[in-house]
DNA sequence: CATTATAGTTAGCAAAGGCTAACTTGTCAA
DNA sequence: TTGACAAGTTAGCCTTTGCTAACTATAATG
């Protein structure tokens, strides 16, 4: 699996534009991400190497199923470390950019208990 | 700061060393990380350029003021790490993987509120 | 004293992932 | 129709950080 941090940003980034906007393109991936074109139209080339997603002939960017599974896996880990991370009292804000950077690294087991961890949470608060 | 994910890794390692043995040499380190040799020779360049670590002639690595204070930060937000990981259920050997890839990217904020929680559960414990 | 093993360094390769400069291409308005 | 802007691509640079190969230097051994 040849995507990393930075390969799983940009999946991640295609995914949010995607429920947001109908059509995505790379140049809104840039706007979002701060990067620059060319580095976008790299990533995307990438992306398309391994699977991850297509681009139609007007240039407009679609997850594959593998890769929308993988955009989702980091985004649920986003969501889940940033509910952590407030569950012990970090600011919002806080939370997500922690999140946001440490998302790519949790393991499949860590991952499992934060889960368990924040259900627990939310059950307390009812 | 030019010392990112790697150069703090090889600063904790140094500082690990220390603790169990007078003399840490690059061998060491190297051996520990299960890196090669000229990988650790020029990290440490680059902590001696960072005004992080020294070397004696007899080739010792010592921590400065500076790398020291670098290095326990980045274990302290080890350990704490790992016991946050083990308090929402996840395995020490687990958490002590995790722990050692997040370290490097959690904010001031985060940290602290770790560390507080932490505080927490040990009281909860008594 | 010569050989060998150990430690460190130097040179240079490779991959990842950012960047700018400059080109292409398509659309839209004067 | 042409000129300009917006989007995408290509070429190529830079840094980080791993690696191997090969050198040096020191220490231990026969």
């Amino acid at each position: 699996m040849n995507v990393r941090e930075s390969g799983e940003m940009y999946l991640e980034t295609i995914y949010i534009l995607s429920q947001s906007s109908s059509a995505v393109r790379a140049i809104d991936v840039g706007n979002y991400m701060g990067f620059s074109k060319p580095s976008v139209s790299r990533a995307i080339g990438v992306l398309k190497k391994e699977g991850l997603a297509l681009t139609d002939g007007q240039g407009y960017i679609k997850l594959t199923e593998a890769g929308k599974e993988r955009a989702m896996r980091i985004y649920e880990r986003h969501t889940l470390l940033s509910r952590l991370l407030m569950s012990i009292g970090v600011d919002e804000k806080t939370a997500a950019e922690d999140a946001c950077r440490i998302e790519h690294y949790i393991s499949e087991k860590t991952f499992t208990a934060i889960k368990e961890h924040v259900k627990k949470c939310k059950e307390d608060q009812k």
